[in-house]
DNA sequence: CGTATTATTGACTCCATTCAAAGATAGTGG
DNA sequence: CCACTATCTTTGAATGGAGTCAATAATACG
C-alpha cells in the first residue's frame, strides 16, 4: 500500500521530525518502515496507559496532551505535544505505556513501528542517535519542569507561555500569537495550580501589558518582561 | 591494559546494570568497550553542566546527586542515584551535559564510552533496547516526581522514603534500614520543601510510629502506613 | 434560544515558608 | 582528650501565597 505511506523525504516536517541530520539513503530506509499518517479527533486517545508499546509517533498537525492517572482518578497533564514533536517514549522501557496520550484537537501523525526498530538500529545507527537525542531532549524538558515546580505560580505560568512560544517558533509557527487548546483547568492541572490562579495571573499579565488574552487566544506583547519574571531559571 | 578493565560478566551488578537480558556473546562485546572502574570522593564532580558527553556511567558503589543550577546560583537536586543505577543520559541529546553529577560519598563507577556507542548499536542491538529501557525508566521516574510535585509535603516525603527503600531493595540492600547521605537541606531541596518542613515531618513520621530517625539513619517501621499516605499516587 | 461548560472575581482559610533562636553533631587542632 | 568551630538539626511563632468555596458572567454547543 504505497499510497498509504508517508515519504519522509517529501514531508514538510523533515527538518524538525526524526530524519534530521540523516543521509538520503538513511531517510529512504526509514521511509520504508514509517507507517501511514493517521487522523484522529479532539478527545480521542492516541494510546492509553497500559497499552502495548506500538512505536514512536511523530505529530504532523494538531496537538496532544500526555496524561498520568493516579488511583484517585485525578488526571495529571504531564506535557503538551506540538506539531513536529515525538511521543511514545513512555512505553519504550516496559513495552507498556506509562501514561496516556489524548488529542487536543484534530490531529495527524506518523508511526515508527516498534517491531521494525531493532532492524533500524542496525541499518541506520544515526537514527538511533537521533532517537536518543529526542529522548534526551524530553528529559531536559522534564528537568526544567521539575525545577519549575518549586517556583511560585507567576513564574510557572510565564515559563509555560514562553516555552510554548519558543517551541511553536522552532516549528515555523507564530511565536507571538497562538491558540491554547487547553482550558484554564487543564493549564492549572499541568502547572500544579488552581484554575482560579491561572485566570487571575493571565489577567495580571494582561494588566501589566505582557500579553493579551481573549479566551484561548494568547498574544505575547512583551516577551522580554515575561522572561524577566523567570530570571532564576535562566 | 586488561587489568584495568571491568569484566561485566564477572561483575556483581550484572543483573541490575546494563547487561541484563543479554547473551554471553553480547556481554563479552560490551566488556570490551566498558572502561575501567573509577573511584571518587564525596563532593567530587562526576561531570559538570556543560561538560562534553563522555558516555553512560554505571554506579558500582556509593551514591550521587544530579544537580541543575539556575541563574541565581540555586542548586536544584533533580535526582539521587544509587548503586547499580545509570547516569549521564542528560548529555545524550546535545553532547553536552544538561546538569551536574556529584558524589554523595566515596563511590566507584564504570563508563560506557560515547565514542564506542555507535559501534555497539550495530553489534549489540539488544543493548540499544536496554539503554532505551533505562532511559524510559528514568522518564517514568521523572513522571512520578512531576505528579508528586503537586502533592502536599507529607506525601512527597513519604514517597521519597518509599522510593529509596524500593530501589535499595531491588539492588539487594536492606529496604528497611539505610543511611541517607543527604542533609535535611538537600532532601528539602530535592522535594521542593523547606529544610524545617523536612525536619518537622520526619519527627511526625517518627511520632506516628512509621519510621525511626537518628540523624541520617532511617529505619522504616511501618511501610504499609507510609504507603497509605500516598494512596493518590497508587 | 436555552443549556452546559468554562472563565472571572471576591472573601476566607490553611499549609508551608520564613524568621529566629537554641541544641546537637562532626571535625580539627592544641 | 577536650575545647572550639562550623555545620546541621530541631522547635516555635508569625506571615503569606495559593487553594477552596461560592456566586456571577461569558462562551460554546446542540
Amino acid at each position: 500500500m504505497s499510497h498509504n505511506q508517508v515519504i519522509c523525504s517529501n514531508c514538510g516536517l523533515d527538518n524538525i521530525c526524526l530524519p534530521r541530520g540523516l543521509s538520503q539513503a538513511e531517510i529512504d530506509n526509514i521511509s520504508k518502515v514509517v507507517k501511514a499518517k493517521k487522523t484522529i479527533q479532539r478527545g480521542d486517545f492516541i494510546y492509553r496507559e497500559g497499552d502495548n508499546f506500538k512505536g514512536i509517533l511523530a505529530i504532523k498537525s494538531g496537538s496532544a496532551k500526555l496524561i498520568a492517572n493516579d488511583s484517585h482518578g485525578n488526571e495529571h497533564i504531564l506535557n503538551i505535544l506540538l506539531p513536529g514533536e515525538l511521543l511514545g517514549f513512555d512505553g519504550l522501557s516496559t513495552e507498556k505505556h506509562g501514561c496516556a496520550a489524548i488529542a487536543l484537537e484534530t490531529m495527524t501523525f506518523c508511526i515508527l513501528p516498534a517491531d521494525s526498530m531493532d532492524q533500524l538500529f542496525q541499518n541506520v545507527p544515526s537514527l538511533t542517535r537521533e532517537l536518543f537525542r529526542h529522548s534526551g531532549e524530553k528529559m531536559l524538558e522534564d528537568k526544567n519542569q521539575l525545577v519549575l515546580s518549586k517556583r511560585p505560580a507567576e513564574e510557572r505560568l510565564a515559563y509555560f507561555l514562553i516555552s510554548l512560544s519558543e517551541r511553536l517558533k522552532r516549528r515555523g509557527f507564530s511565536s507571538s500569537e497562538f491558540k491554547l487548546s487547553l482550558t484554564r483547568q487543564e493549564i492549572g492541572n499541568h502547572l500544579g495550580l488552581a484554575l482560579e490562579t491561572v485566570s487571575r495571573l493571565l489577567k495580571k499579565f494582561q494588566d501589566d501589558g505582557l500579553i493579551m488574552v481573549q479566551n484561548r487566544f494568547i498574544q505575547i506583547k512583551d516577551i522580554m518582561s515575561l522572561r524577566a519574571l523567570l530570571q532564576p531559571l535562566d
